[in-house]
DNA sequence: GCACAGGTAGATT
DNA sequence: AATCTACCTGTG
């Protein structure tokens, strides 16, 4: 294994300083958390001092909210982030667009059709300020292959292990310890599972989806470029394409091109989008195919997005109030 | 002990 | 085309 031990320094060995998160408008620490460990992605996780440690790629981060923003301009940004010193530079290109700061969510927001649909805007204001992440798509099709009637949780402990005991190691957290837990492992590439045998990845807790997940992963070994080109091809032909995917449905199908590849007008129905149009709408014992065109043609091109507000608030409240 | 969990695929009706 | 069911396994 490779020497990562990382640079000392007094306050806060290793790490670059905070700085603020530039182009990401003000949100609560509730909306931060919704967004980030709310079901789009599955490595990132709560550190002492409300701060969240989250990875993708081959990059590594710290966020934390610093409070609320004061009135009037200058603007104070309630953001901010650092990363191992070594990462920085990189990560401070790619935090943003991992975010979503090319985009302009409170207009896109906006858009959608809240005026004429009173739950749309209850869900809106409660979670003012949620956004869409841009996932690299390749991680973004293992995290939902593992998805399949799992919690949350649970997803994330299948992918810490799998990049754990097979993702190639990145940084030292602390060189204090150099227990192997302390290391942030990048998670598997496609060509690396695709080497992994079935049994091996069952290990990892993966249950029924090893299967998937291998059999994914040897058709990508024999399909060069094929995840690349799926990435940028029109919606409905990529949706096709990840379909044709052992263990990929339309709901995991459209998970991938919303979390990792932006795409606003794909429409994930899950059992929470099930329960919130049954009992917000009145779609009671509607099938998922029907309630996904309900979705697309009721909240318009940017479903996607509207999803996401419904699904976090029924999360929130579907069981207090049931 | 047993139902349930961000589903999908294959069989059956 | 719509409706069942098996599929792994941790959690409550």
């Amino acid at each position: 294994m490779p020497d990562l031990t990382l640079p000392q320094s007094a306050s806060d060995p290793g790490w670059s300083d905070w700085q603020p998160l530039k182009g990401i408008p003000a949100m609560t620490a509730a909306v931060l958390a919704e967004t980030l460990d709310g079901g789009q992605a599955f490595r990132w996780s709560p550190q002492p001092g409300d701060i969240w440690l989250g990875q993708w790629a081959d990059h590594v981060v710290r966020v934390r909210h610093v409070g609320a923003r004061s009135a009037g301009p200058p603007s104070v940004h309630v953001l901010e982030w650092s990363a191992p010193a070594f990462l920085a530079a990189r990560v401070a290109t790619a935090l943003p667009a991992y975010l979503g700061a090319d985009r302009d969510f409170a207009a896109l927001t906006d858009a959608l059709p809240w005026r004429s649909d009173p739950h749309l805007a209850r869900c809106i204001e409660e979670f003012r300020g949620l956004r869409i992440l841009r996932q690299p798509f390749g991680e973004t099709l293992l995290g939902f292959l593992c998805s399949a009637t799992k919690q949350i949780v649970q997803i994330k402990q299948m992918m810490a292990l799998l990049g754990s005991r097979h993702g190639t190691p990145l940084v030292a957290l602390s060189t204090l310890d150099s227990q192997p837990s302390n290391f942030v492992h990048r998670l598997p590439t496609w060509p690396e599972l695709a080497a992994i045998p079935e049994t091996t990845l069952r290990a990892c807790q993966l249950g029924f989806r090893a299967k998937f997940i291998h059999e994914t992963a040897r058709f990508l070994e024999n399909n060069p470029g094929w995840l690349e080109e799926t990435e940028i091809l029109p919606y409905a032909v990529a949706k096709e394409r990840l379909c044709s995917l052992p263990g990929v449905g339309e709901k995991i199908a459209d998970c991938v091109l919303l979390f990792g590849a932006g795409r606003l007008e794909a429409f994930p129905v899950d059992t929470w989008i099930l329960k919130a149009l049954a009992r917000r709408y009145g779609l009671d014992d509607w099938k998922p195919a029907h309630v996904a065109h309900f979705g697309r043609t009721h909240f318009g091109p940017l479903a996607g997005l509207a999803q996401q507000y419904l699904f976090s608030y029924e999360r929130k409240f579907s069981l207090r109030e049931s």
